[in-house]
RNA sequence: GGAGGUGUGGCCGAGUGGACAAUGGCAGCAGACUGUAAAUCUGCCGGGCUCCGCCCUACGGAGGUUCGAAUCCUCCCGCCUCCA
């Protein structure tokens, strides 16, 4: 089964949409919670679901060195081998191919990569990629690109994205014909606008199963990456999913919706509340700080999430100082949740033709600690009609 | 009673004549994190100031040697080990 996708309202440049897949449909824009390695980092995929994912993300890079592509397709696929039986996407390695800048090289061809495991070479190449991926099973497969560093010259980008375009024509070349989920292409071209708008275009000519906004959140400053955003995104093809890769905070993610982006997917959530870093609707809270020794209060009074539901500050305080993995664990959980809610709010609001009215409380300025105050939400997020939720 | 050892910043623990307000680690106080080489990393961490520097107080206590002592000597106090 080919992946489909319906625009069902719009919202200025927002859309509201669904995303059906081989393994369930996706209500957009969402969230894609990252298991790099085929499972979120402390959380069960009874939890993910519970929380409200209705798909995940995971690493080709990483499952290619461990346990190997091999071990996955012999025991059925990655959705039998991590139990997670909703949609999955995975990532191609194209980002290894900035973040582990010193333990590879590209070429025309290809990426080698010397393994950050034990140094040994590891061969990726467009074709390569999109079959490994076939083999896993996967909803949605990328294709390998290039994520350049920043910051790049215009012609070093030029360069770049003259290398990324060839590997598009030839994973989707390779691509053709099969059936079963989709494969999306990957626009780069930094910050530079002229090299953006070309990159869009040169891959629509493609008529890729989506299209995904890739080499953002690599260091450039917020305006960049927001004009990267705006730049891209609307001249994308309409009728095809959109992803803006890698981000970011609610702030950003709300940008890119309004600009017409339908999928996210973020380290975030997941890294900042093993480190301590909680979002809530009362602005982000730092747990290990001082001021919540004694606090009693739960995390996010409006939350639902099992931490929230049963846990004070204190005690969340007290295991995150301690060490205890479960203060990962329930972190974990609250901030999926909080970006899973948020984007549900997100539908809801395009739904109504109100996306200018959503808050997005935990967006605000990395190191601004004091709360505003709630802002407007538009609805209860369980009143929207639409909502189509894995139970 | 005899012999030997030891006492360092909140804790553990380096340092045995100058480069020492004193290595490390922990604890503490903050900060960072954006397609995860991250349950990680960074800064501060005796006090004060006109804070890329200066001044006080500090290595059990009191004296002493020395240009100079956490480091050497004497006495005292505490703790540890072995022998009686």
């Amino acid at each position: 089964m080919p992946l489909s996708f319906q625009i069902l309202a719009t919202d200025g440049l927002a859309r509201r949409g669904r995303l059906t897949t081989p393994h369930g449909a996706v209500e957009t824009p969402a969230f894609m919670p990252v298991g790099t390695l085929g499972a979120v980092k402390g959380v069960t995929p009874q939890e993910l679901e519970a929380a409200g994912a209705s798909i995940m993300l995971s690493n080709l890079y990483h499952l290619a060195l461990r346990p190997g592509i091999e071990v996955v397709e012999r025991l059925g696929g990655l959705h039998a081998f991590t139990g997670w039986p909703g949609p999955i996407l995975t990532d191609s390695g194209g980002f290894q191919v900035w973040s582990l800048g010193g333990l590879r090289t590209v070429d025309a061809g290809g990426v080698t990569f010397r393994s950050h495991l034990d140094g040994s070479p590891l061969r990726f190449t467009p074709e390569g990629v999109v079959d490994f991926q076939e083999r896993m099973g996967v909803d949605v497969a990328m294709m390998l690109d290039e994520c350049p560093p920043w910051p790049v010259t215009l012609e070093e980008a030029a360069a770049s994205w003259e290398r990324t375009l060839g590997w598009a024509r030839r994973a989707r070349e390779v691509w053709k014909g099969r059936q079963a989920g989709g494969l999306f292409g990957i626009v780069q071209g930094s910050v530079y606008r002229e090299l953006r708008e070309r990159a869009a275009a040169d891959l629509a000519e493609l008529d890729f199963d989506g299209y995904a906004i890739g080499g953002v959140s690599v260091g450039e400053t917020e305006p960049e990456r927001h004009a990267a955003v705006e730049w891209t995104a609307p001249v994308l093809p309409a009728g095809k999913p959109r992803y803006l890769m890698g981000v970011g905070y609610p702030e950003d993610i709300r940008h890119a919706v309004a600009q017409g982006v339908d999928l996210f997917d973020c380290v975030l959530p997941a890294r900042n509340a093993r480190h301590g870093v909680l979002f809530t609707r009362q602005g982000v809270i730092k747990i290990k700080n001082a001021r919540y020794k004694d606090d009693p209060l739960p995390l996010d009074p409006e939350c639902g999430c099992p931490a929230c539901r049963r846990t004070s500050r204190a005690f969340l305080h007290h295991l995150t100082r301690s060490g205890e993995l479960t203060a990962a664990v329930l972190g974990t959980l609250h901030n999926l949740r909080y970006y899973l809610d948020f984007m549900a709010d997100l539908r809801q609001a395009i739904q109504l033709g109100a996306l200018t009215d959503v808050a997005s409380l935990a967006g605000r300025a990395p190191g601004e600690d004091t709360p505003r105050g709630p802002g407007p939400r538009v609805l209860p997020v369980s009143s929207d009609p639409l909502e189509q939720r894995r139970s």
